[in-house]
DNA sequence: AGACGTACCTGACCGC
DNA sequence: TGCGGTCAGGTACGTC
C-alpha cells in the first residue's frame, strides 16, 4: 500500500487529531518479528505528550520529545486511528490516546517495523543516515539528480527508487514520474541528459502532489475511514494497465510491462523514447 | 564500489 | 470447494 503519498496522508491525519495528546496505554504483540526488534521499553513513552508528527522518506515519526516512535509500513503495513477497536489479525501495536483515539499499526507480511529511538540519534542511525534527498523538497534538484545518474550504470527506473539518491519514489510512482516525463524506463542513467533531468525533478514532483492530494480529499474523514482510501482510487496512468492504450499517444501504442530488478514496470514505448 | 539476486512474510487471485 | 502456483505498492544484505 504505502508509497510516500500515503504515508504524508497519514502524516496529516495525525498531525490534525492527536498532536498535543497524550500517550494514555499500550498494547503490543510481543511475538511479531519485524525487520527490526520491537522495542522491549515501549511502556517508557506512557505519559508522554505527541510534540508533533513527521515524515521522512517512507518513514512516519511521532515526535515525543526526547524520543521518537518511528514507523515504517513495508508492503502491507496500515496504521490506523480509530476511536473504538476491536482486534483484528495482524494488529501489532495499539496505543490508546488521550482524546479517546486508538493509534493501531497492523502488518500482515511483517516487512515494516516500529521502533523507538532518542531525538538526538535519529540522524545517525543505520535507517535513516544514508537517505538521499526528499523529493518535494527544494534540495531535490536537476543538478543534484544528474550528478547522481552520471555515477551509475543501472537503469533510471531503478534510479529513481533508490533511496539513496531520492526517498520515496516506490514502484508505481518511479513508473509514473518516468511516463509523464517521457523517458524509458530501461534507459541506462548516466545516459540521461541534463534536460531531462529538469524534466524528471519537475515530474516526479507533479506526480507525487497529485497523488498527495488525491489521499488529501479523503483526510478529513482519516479517523473514520481509517486512511487506506483515496490512494488506491488514484488514476494511473500506466501503472497495471498493460495491454491498454496509452493515453498520451496519438497512434493508440499499448502500454507495455516488463521486468526490472525482479519488479514490474509499466510504460509506452512510443512516447517514452529509449 | 557498484550491480545483482535473494530473503523476509501473508493474502489475494487465477486456473485447474 | 479446494489446491497449488504466482504475484504484490519495500528494504537490506550477501556475493560477485
Amino acid at each position: 500500500m504505502p508509497e510516500l503519498p500515503e504515508i504524508e496522508t497519514i502524516k496529516r491525519g495525525l498531525e490534525v487529531n492527536i498532536q498535543e495528546h497524550f500517550v494514555e496505554s499500550i498494547w503490543q504483540n510481543e511475538c511479531a518479528n519485524f525487520r527490526l526488534p520491537i522495542p522491549h521499553n515501549l511502556l517508557d513513552i506512557i505519559g508522554k505528550k505527541i510534540i508533533s508528527v513527521k515524515r521522512r522518506a517512507k518513514y512516519l515519526l511521532i515526535d515525543l520529545d526526547d524520543e521518537i516512535l518511528v514507523f515504517h509500513l513495508g508492503m502491507s503495513g496500515k496504521i490506523l486511528l480509530q476511536q473504538q477497536y476491536q482486534q483484528k489479525k495482524h494488529d501489532h501495536l495499539v496505543i490508546f490516546i488521550s482524546g479517546g483515539y486508538y493509534l493501531i499499526f497492523n502488518d500482515p507480511r511483517r516487512f515494516g517495523l516500529y521502533i523507538l529511538i532518542s531525538s538526538k540519534s535519529i540522524d545517525n542511525h543505520m535507517l535513516f543516515s544514508r537517505l538521499g534527498k526528499e523529493p518535494l523538497e527544494q534540495d531535490f534538484t536537476p543538478d543534484y539528480l544528474y550528478l547522481q545518474l552520471q555515477k551509475r550504470k543501472i537503469p533510471i527506473k531503478q534510479a529513481i527508487m533508490d533511496n539513496r539518491i531520492v526517498v520515496g519514489v516506490g514502484n508505481i510512482y518511479a513508473s509514473e514520474s518516468l511516463h509523464r516525463a517521457k523517458i524509458s524506463p530501461i534507459r541506462i542513467s548516466s545516459n540521461i541528459g541534463m534536460e531531462e533531468c529538469v524534466i524528471l525533478v519537475k515530474n516526479i514532483r507533479i506526480i507525487l502532489d497529485e497523488a498527495i492530494k488525491s489521499g488529501g480529499s479523503t483526510l478529513r474523514d482519516y479517523v473514520k475511514s481509517s486512511g487506506d482510501k483515496g490512494y488506491f482510487q488514484h488514476h494511473f496512468a500506466v501503472y497495471g494497465k498493460d495491454g491498454e492504450i496509452c493515453g498520451s499517444c496519438k497512434n493508440g501504442a499499448i502500454i507495455q510491462k516488463i521486468t526490472q530488478a525482479g519488479r514490474s514496470s509499466y510504460f509506452c514505448a512510443n512516447c517514452q523514447i529509449d
